[in-house]
DNA sequence: GGTTGGACGTTATAACATAACAAATCTATC
DNA sequence: GATAGATTTGTTATGTTATAACGTCCAACC
């Protein structure tokens, strides 16, 4: 009894790892697609679909969610940008060959994130780990949470 | 600026790690609390907060939203039940000692949750991993996705 | 017996995401 | 270049998840 937000990240998240692989087709990069890739690529920060709305909107557009959604959704099956689950915001994929299993670096104070391949001794521990649960995983993104070098400095100033 | 719902989280994150720590109050478990806590135990998965709220009307009660997650908060916080950030969802922890770092095995097929405590080597190489990008861990439950024992040996099933 | 703090009730709304269908546009083939 | 089919986009409405803001009740404490 998935719903349809669970079929959605799990098509996003199939999709998404055969960035960089050549499983994919030649992108299609339309106008709006370009548009939402560029507002990605420029904030310093994941956004969230209606924060990308916004700025769509100050910028004169008439948008409408499911035309943003699209575009982020066309954006993360590419593998050119991910949906960070967890916070529920998107972010570019900073790297031109990023893995089937990655690590999302989350600062909790600061909200940048970093993108990190996962070692392989670590997969493989981690695989074995589970294991002796009876549990196989799938390729997927390890958000983890914690602070980035700039935050772990000034780690008493809140941040607004 | 991180946001409401943000905020939200890591109070539930930082409360939900004394789970089990002696550094929690008393448990003051009222009525609704224990209708709750019962309503995720009985479950064989994740609850999400309107689920909850369905069964809860379903037995007579008129609740309304703000009254499910006070009550769920208030579990999260005491250690009783995990939130999983990544499908949105409520578990009661089915540990009586959980650990500052987790591992909360998700099936995406079936649903079912499975908890781990995490490993002392594999935290220790995760956190030597990330500090190499200059990055601290805070504590934290690792949301993995995979399938489950059963869902491997039956994984061409649809799940309804 | 007043008052204080926590729990709960209630209304409204914010924030995140999709269903469903129509219109436009692109593309392959004849 | 006509046209059929597929893809993309526009548009309206709605579903899903979560919280703000306020008021009431009640038990503990002085």
């Amino acid at each position: 009894m998935l719903k349809a937000v669970d079929s959605r990240v799990e098509k996003l998240m199939v999709h998404s790892h055969r960035c960089c692989q050549g499983e994919v087709a030649a992108l299609k990069m339309t106008p709006n697609r370009q548009l939402v890739l560029q507002l990605l690529q420029a904030s310093d920060k994941p956004l969230s679909a209606y924060e990308v709305l916004d700025r769509l909107r100050a910028k004169g557009t008439q948008w409408q969610p499911p035309t943003v959604y699209r575009a982020l959704d066309y954006l993360v099956e590419q593998g050119l940008a991910h949906y960070l689950q967890s916070i529920q915001k998107y972010v570019v994929c900073p790297q031109q060959g990023c893995e089937q299993f990655s690590q999302l670096l989350i600062c909790v104070q600061c909200g940048q994130v970093q993108e990190a391949s996962m070692d392989p001794a670590l997969l493989a521990l981690l695989t074995s780990q589970v294991a002796a649960q009876h549990f196989t995983l799938t390729p997927q993104f390890l958000e983890l949470k914690g602070l980035c070098l700039h935050c772990q400095t000034s780690a008493a100033l809140p941040q607004t």
